[in-house]
RNA sequence: CGGGGUAUGGCGCAGUCUGGUAGCGCAUCUGCUUUGGGAGCAGAGGGUCGUAGGUUCGAAUCCUGCUACCCCGACCA
């Protein structure tokens, strides 16, 4: 009673961070993995994160102007032919349709007919789609700059897959945007990774480090690939977005061609940008502790639980009503509230609500209403802020306590970066460092990763560039291992 | 794709070595008592052992192929 017997998540994250983490996507009920290869079922739970992560996106890409569209599924396989540095990074992990239905044979099985003339392929990402749409869309210098997005599933083979950090199919949203020269797409591309850097920030609460990749990371075709690196709880670091400058390369393949003011032909300079279901997999390994889940207040599907203590059924009428003023009060500060009705045992619910990682937990029964208070529970914090206030007093504080508590997270998430971020004065000591044992991320100057003795350390401790910080000028790059 | 491991009710496992046709915990359902950090008792339902084939009188158990999942690595905008 008095302590903690046992965390909620068995094992814990220091006995065991690969399955703590898939443990703790199952008691919060946020996904699954699906009789389908590597590919998820995102749980009511984890959708609704998905869906905040959507909205409250969506409106800052289109207040740069950026406009939805939707693209189909499949691709015509002449269209990723056309571009070969491109395809090559994805030509291995295509899933690729060949047949337009099924016929029984003579077992009685179904199995596939009507071989398709041209095979499709299943979209790993559209440049190629909304480039061919581009070129007949932009023919002068007045369509530009074009900005298009569509928030889509696409599909990428991979080998190694896990929940919501690498699945074969995932959601995302892919962002084209055209211009009529280097320097808008350059600074288009910068500003779309600055806005992902915003949002994982301000919103997702997890800090990140935002820079340009070395060209050996970059993505296929880009000239440019800026990113956001988050770092994880077990110090290894997390791609969780990335903007591309592709120059003319798509354009010259897709041929999205205007004529500029003085009439002469020119190739649009493009950019491509996506953040996916990956950042739900972020949030997890950023904030969850060995109780489960613990959500940002600004992602939550609901901040605020409420949960009924009704001891006898005589005072249920009283108490819910009692319940549903609260709410009300709570709805009309636009906060997310959720009354656990569940016919469970009170403990059940206050776990349950652990483990999802609901940001502010309100308990009410016949003492709270009997005095006109409630008490309330943060998860940041546990037991110890259990606070007891009068109803009006709560509605009237419940958004600062709930920015409080978004606060407190990005705080601790900071922390862990600043303990999984190193300076190192050579090679020497950088080897020293990981012969340690050492998990985090290391900062390095830029010229280091061309030197011999780097490349054999990054091989023996699987490190690859994770980026060259924008804060350093280029002058650094910061390498680790990742997801 | 390489190495290792796993596959048995919804979940987690035992049973496999020494073949004889399935068991435990949790969850679920019913009833009663309970409910403020994971309730107790009593009763009930639910699987034919990933899949295809082989050996055998008989296969969860032995043999072979295949598939999926997990871990490590390689790969991965």
């Amino acid at each position: 009673m008095s302590k903690k017997a046992k965390t909620a998540i068995q094992p814990t994250r220091s006995e065991d961070f690969p399955n703590w983490y898939q443990k703790v996507i199952v008691a919060s009920d946020l996904a699954e993995n699906s009789k389908t290869r590597g590919c998820m079922i995102i749980k009511p739970y984890g959708y609704a994160i998905w869906e905040n992560i959507q909205q409250i996106f969506d409106k800052r890409i289109k207040a740069h102007g950026v406009e939805n569209a939707y693209f189909p599924l499949l691709i015509p396989l002449k269209f990723i032919a056309s571009e070969a540095e491109h395809i090559d990074g994805f030509a291995k992990e295509c899933a690729v349709v060949t047949h337009h239905k099924l016929e029984m044979d003579e077992n009685r099985q179904l199995v596939p007919a009507g071989k398709l003339e041209e095979p499709y392929v299943i979209r790993p990402t559209s440049e190629t789609v909304i480039g061919d749409a581009m070129s007949r869309w932009i023919n002068s210098y007045r369509d530009l700059p074009m900005k298009i997005n569509q928030w889509c599933n696409v599909m990428r083979w991979e080998m190694r897959t896990r929940l919501f950090l690498r699945t074969s199919e995932f959601l995302w949203q892919e962002g084209h945007n055209a211009f009529a020269s280097p320097e808008e797409s350059d600074t288009d591309a910068r500003l779309m990774v600055d806005e992902y850097a915003k949002f994982a920030e301000n919103v997702l609460a997890i800090p990140v480090i935002t820079g340009e990749k070395t060209a050996n990371e970059r993505f296929p075709g880009a000239e440019s690939t800026y990113t956001i690196e988050a770092v994880m709880q077990d110090g290894k670091a997390l791609q969780a977005g990335t903007s591309h400058n592709l120059g003319t390369n798509f354009s010259k393949s897709a041929n999205i061609v205007f004529q500029d003011k003085t009439g002469k032909e020119q190739f649009a300079h493009t950019t491509s940008w996506g953040i996916s279901t990956r950042l739900i997999g972020g949030l997890i390994m950023v904030h969850s502790d060995d109780d489960g889940l613990q959500l940002p207040p600004a992602i939550a599907p609901y901040q605020v639980v409420i949960i009924p203590v009704v001891k006898n059924p005589e005072q249920a009428d009283a108490i819910n009503e009692y319940v549903q003023n609260i709410c009300e009060g709570l709805i009309a500060q636009d906060i997310r509230v959720h009354v656990n009705k569940k016919d469970d045992s009170v403990g059940n619910k206050i776990w349950d609500s652990i483990k999802k990682g609901v940001p502010l937990r309100v308990e009410i029964g016949a003492k709270e209403m009997e005095s006109g208070t409630l008490t309330h529970v943060r998860r940041d914090i546990g037991r110890d802020s259990k606070t007891n206030s009068s109803v009006e007093e709560f509605v009237s504080t419940a958004s600062d306590i709930l920015a409080s508590i978004q606060t407190s997270l990005f705080e601790r998430a900071k922390a862990i970066v600043a303990d999984n971020l190193s300076d190192v004065a050579d090679l020497d000591a950088l080897q020293q460092l990981y012969k340690d044992d050492y998990q985090g991320l290391v900062r390095i100057p830029t010229s280091f990763i061309e030197d011999d003795q780097y490349k054999q350390l990054a091989k023996e401790f699987s490190l690859s560039e994770r980026c060259l910080p924008f804060a350093d000028n280029g002058s650094m790059v910061v390498i680790g291992r990742a997801y």
